[in-house]
DNA sequence: ATAAATCTGTTGTTTTTACAACAAAAATAT
DNA sequence: ATATTTTTGTTGTAAAAACAACAGATTTAT
């Protein structure tokens, strides 16, 4: 559980204007449905305690993991700003979640500082689905991972590093199947390209591509 | 040669505002480069004329194209609004342009509509990213093509329309090749999912997926 | 600590894609 | 209007990916 004062869109916003922000807090339990694709809203989240997952589904119930939403984030705040336009995407609980849900037009209006920081929040989440392009545009599923595991690599500053995603949703993430990724790590790891154990990697040629 | 009062962007913001505001007015000729992959930038651009691309490169120089930028459009905000983040994309003239150049912080001091319309513009940009990633994460080729027709199709509330994409630029879009591309649309018309000519199509089954 | 559930890595098979090369069509320049 | 350049569609082949199925490892729940 966050601490409003910890929550980065609220860094400089006053109780008083809190108050009139704030529409509701609400509970929701492991598994269900925050957000349902097809729907409308005005409002966006933030997410208090637990997980959450931005996903897609296909026609099957296939689902398309987009990203993950961890305490402090906001979410939902593309479709609470663009005018009536319909959700492509859900929300999902990973662990039971206690969501802030604030109003999109009375938070413009009532605070400026809030409205700068969600300048700042849009131009991050710009550059993470930016990234996440850049990776899923390479040819091969072996290309991707690379350009993956060296970007995540040059974030955290280090050659050696644990990423935050387990094999199914890193192979959601990047838009390849599991298994057939889990192959081509291994080839990776064959060739000296990396090593790794779990979600601990290794860039084994930091200058090679 | 788009004139100030019709750029979304500039909508509510009053000519002396605009006045502080606008930092610089600049001509680049076809084909070069606006801003370039590793650069960073605390201004942001808006076409008044001509086209530009947003793309990214690999180490061999191949071209991935990210999205088109078109006269009254804003780009690069993502950069300039992200402390010192380091670009990951390059933006070229595919005409000879003409550009706004407004300093990120500057607008959000200066004027508050200016403030509210970015963040429009911020959702709005979200969700064309968040529609490319869905058709890019569908595993099929024919998947993907069908996913961004139907999207298109629903955007313009028609089944019958004109795709703003020539063929290698819609493969670059899809993340796909383009020769492989155009088997599929062949065999997608032999199917009788669609018909097309050139950049003209056709829905054949609107409800079908 | 043990059982249950989930996740990971591997393999073989089928399907799909990339690639290369080229002819036809269309767009652009002169 | 004609020539030149660019784009598009096609095909065959080689490479890569999806899929399915399963054993072993790991994580989670009790």
């Amino acid at each position: 559980m966050i601490e409003y004062e910890k929550i980065p869109l609220f860094k400089g916003v006053s109780e008083n204007e809190l108050k009139e922000i704030v529409q509701s807090k609400k509970k929701y339990s492991k598994g269900s449905y925050i957000l349902r694709e097809g729907e409308t809203t005005d409002k966006f989240g933030i997410l208090i305690s637990g997980e959450l997952s931005v996903i897609n589904e296909d026609y099957f119930g296939n689902r398309n993991y987009i990203n993950k939403i961890s305490e402090g984030s906001v979410f939902a705040e593309s479709f609470a700003f663009s005018e009536n336009s319909i959700m492509t995407i859900s929300a999902v609980a990973e662990t039971d979640v206690e969501i802030l849900w604030i109003s999109a037009q009375k938070a413009l209006r009532l605070s400026a500082a809030l409205a700068q920081n969600i300048i700042t929040d849009f131009a991050e989440k710009n550059l993470t689905m930016n990234r996440k392009i850049l990776h899923m545009s390479r040819r091969t599923t072996a290309q991707k991972l690379m350009s993956y595991l060296y970007s995540y690599s040059k974030s955290c500053g280090k050659t050696e590093f644990d990423i935050p995603l387990r094999r199914s949703r890193l192979a959601d993430y990047l838009g390849v199947e599991r298994s057939a990724m889990c192959s081509e790590l291994s080839k990776l790891q064959k060739a000296g390209f990396i090593s790794y154990k779990g979600s601990h990697f290794k860039i084994e040629k930091p200058d090679a591509e």
